[in-house]
DNA sequence: TTGTGTTTTATTGCCTCC
DNA sequence: GGAGGCAATAAAACACAA
């Protein structure tokens, strides 16, 4: 930053609480009483001595403050006459005087043009400067309880999506221990019972109703067989597709087990049987990308 | 009273905009 | 190039427990 801003608009005006907490604000522009003083900033370096809080006076304008007041006007202050060269302490504003920057903060949608800060600062007994600053530390606190509110907003969606993740991957598990059970029975039938009726059999609750027939129409002798690897026809859509529950007017479809609706889930290890089989690299894609949603 | 953590006020340096 | 905003930081003021 150029050091000159800082150093004119802070070291011009200066202020001096009065008892009870009144504050008495003195500009000193335009040849008024602090001309002529050391000020911040390149002045201030020039003379050996770099204040650290330009709103506090050295003993040279403490004492174009005396001359310009008089004494009895300064008694009141609450301000150190005779500790020598010391600096004044920073003071906080008055409740009035931050209810008032606030009342503005929350008006002015935290925008600060320069004909209020000046408006501001003469009602308020301040510098113009103190009126940016407050308004710059309070828009940096403003944005710090947003983001903490942001925060809070995003780790509580971030609570549920984990929570509905966990119920999915328990429903799945459930799930893929039916397909496992019901493809033991299948086997065990299988030794028994010749293999066309035992497909029949297989299928034949998606025969029910539309959906389920355009399952096992497009399906085949296995859905993955339905699986053209055209575009819209993707391994990914299909799995999807067959993993969605059903809607509530598809609820007849599939087992009829009394959990809500079965529905069909291809068994990946029979995909992976024909994928070998027909030799198909997106069939083999498709089983895997089954197993690896699976989990 | 004192040590310590928090809040508030103010500065500094960089950046953007007009 | 000046004005103003912002992030980072310093330091005073304040709160509070031990």
């Amino acid at each position: 930053m150029d050091p000159g801003r800082n150093m004119i608009s802070s070291a011009v005006p200066f202020r001096a609480a009065g008892e009870g907490g009144a504050q008495v604000f003195l500009f000193g522009g335009g040849g008024g009483f602090l001309q002529g003083a050391p000020v911040v900033g390149a002045a201030g370096a020039a003379d050996g001595w770099r204040r650290k809080r330009p709103f506090q006076l050295t003993a040279h304008e403490e004492l174009q403050l005396q001359l310009e007041l008089g004494d009895d006007e300064l008694a009141g202050f609450d301000y150190e006459l005779h500790g020598g060269p010391q600096e004044r302490t920073k003071r906080r504003l008055t409740a009035e005087q931050v209810r008032e920057l606030e009342l503005s903060f929350e008006e002015e949608k935290r925008k600060l043009e320069p004909e209020r800060k000046s408006e501001l600062a003469r009602r308020l007994g301040i510098a113009p400067r103190q009126v940016a600053v407050w308004f710059q530390n309070r828009r940096a606190r403003w944005k710090a309880k947003q983001l903490e509110q942001d925060f809070d907003r995003l780790r509580a969606a971030h609570d549920e999506l984990l929570a509905g993740r966990d119920a999915l991957l328990a429903d799945n598990d459930r799930l893929r221990s039916q397909v496992i059970t019901l493809t033991d029975k299948l086997q065990a039938k299988e030794s028994s019972v010749p293999a066309s009726a035992l497909q029949a059999a297989a299928y034949a609750p998606f025969e029910q109703d539309q959906l389920c027939t355009e399952t096992a129409t497009t399906g085949g002798a296995a859905p993955a067989a339905g699986y053209t690897g055209g575009a819209g026809d993707s391994p990914e859509s299909y799995l999807a597709g067959a993993r969605s529950p059903p809607s509530s007017s598809e609820d007849d479809c599939g087992g009829g087990d009394g959990d809500g609706g079965a529905f069909f889930l291809p068994d990946p290890d029979a995909l992976l049987a024909a994928a070998a089989e027909e030799d198909g690299a997106q069939l083999s894609n498709w089983a895997w990308l089954w197993n690896e949603q699976q989990y």
